[in-house]
DNA sequence: CGCCATAACTTTCCAACGGTAAGTTTTTTC
DNA sequence: GAAAAAACTTACCGTTGGAAAGTTATGGCG
């Protein structure tokens, strides 16, 4: 099952950077993160297994290549949320979005997310996967900031802790196949999300207890 | 660096069993979960890499092995979370007693909760494992119940999710090192982990919306 | 004590893996 | 059209998981 038709003879053109991450993503699918093997990735992209090599370094360097594009698309998910709001929403409902966002990234490319998950397969100093990796945080943050202004310190960190560990662990769960059947059937899936962010945010922009210390 | 001091040209008389799980921690701990491999394990025991197929099989048995002894200490850990209060506590109490002995596991048993998250190496029709891994969720759904005794079913799911989800996240990133630095430094660690568990309470224990339809 | 059945390993072998180095083919550039 | 550069392939190395076959230690029994 080849990825990318390859004319006989013929050179990638670069095509083979696409065409090895595709791969990536069709062999974590079937069998799971810890299965994907440079040779592999080569097989399905009809080159030979050194190919990877110019375009990616090594295997941490094609998997933290994969992971960045997830952290890209996990930025536009969390936008395309945004997005999809009503013009003027409140800023509960665009923390809301931003969790939205999320869920539905990790739903609509579980590869990528259950990579994303495998901390050390991937090079954390490598400046694109950084750069990538900011934003999601970032809009969150902001998101909830602008949803509960008022909070201290010591408030908005367990608050933002809450909304980002609450829908991570969630999508994690899901993607790993444990946590039971809370969110089975499939029907199911978007009422238990959409029950889940309601949740989230009504704690998220619960005020914060009066205290003497930091 | 060996597990347990082999006396020479003598068997381990079922000690291996522990040696090798113990080396399985090991590895985890300095390298990852990605980074376990038969040979290194059995290296560090002090024994040929194929002394551990006759106790567990294969190394996707060793890993269920590992992962069923996580599931034994979870349970544990929630159970001394649970006893650790005083007599009589409020059920508020308790429920937030079963979060706090995940997190507890998940930072004394790093390596057995990363491992826990890697579905995929573990046999997960495997008997003993199916066993151990009920009970941790069951103590959380039943001190779910008791702190909240008037949900209906929907209800009950989503704060069972949000429970679940938040605090499986939050240890999840945590042990992978992602998450920013919102819980570092390590001092910060229990004021977030217990600011944590006072919002999910709250929400847990929140009054479900009235509602039509289920 | 001596013997043996069995459990607990070791040794050997294999295919597959990641990575490097060197060679070959294709494409671009001038 | 030739030279240079890019995009690969081939060959090799050390390591891995697993199976098969051989070896050694231990416990039970007379």
């Amino acid at each position: 099952m080849t990825v990318t038709a390859k004319v006989k003879g013929r050179h990638h053109h670069g095509a083979l950077r696409r065409a090895l991450l595709d791969a990536v993503a069709e062999i974590v699918i079937e069998e799971g993160p810890e299965a994907v093997t440079l040779r592999e990735c080569a097989r399905r992209a009809g080159v030979s297994h050194a190919a990877a090599a110019p375009h990616f370094g090594d295997k941490r360097g094609l998997l933290t290549a994969f992971a960045t594009e997830g952290e890209t698309r996990l930025a536009e998910a969390m936008l395309a949320a945004l997005g999809a709001l009503p013009g003027g929403s409140a800023p509960e409902a665009r923390l809301a979005a931003t969790g939205r966002g999320y869920i539905v990234f990790a739903r609509s490319w579980p590869a990528h997310f259950r990579l994303k998950c495998r901390a050390n397969l991937i090079d954390r100093t490598n400046r694109d996967w950084c750069e990538a990796a900011e934003r999601p945080f970032a809009l969150l943050s902001e998101a909830l900031v602008a949803a509960a202004p008022d909070h201290d310190a010591r408030a908005r960190r367990a608050r933002l802790t809450l909304a980002w560990a609450s829908v991570h662990g969630f999508s994690a769960l899901r993607a790993e196949g444990s946590g039971s059947d809370l969110w089975r059937p499939e029907e199911r899936a978007t009422v238990v999300e959409e029950d889940l962010l309601a949740l989230i945010i009504s704690a998220c922009t619960s005020p914060a207890p009066t205290r003497q210390t930091e």
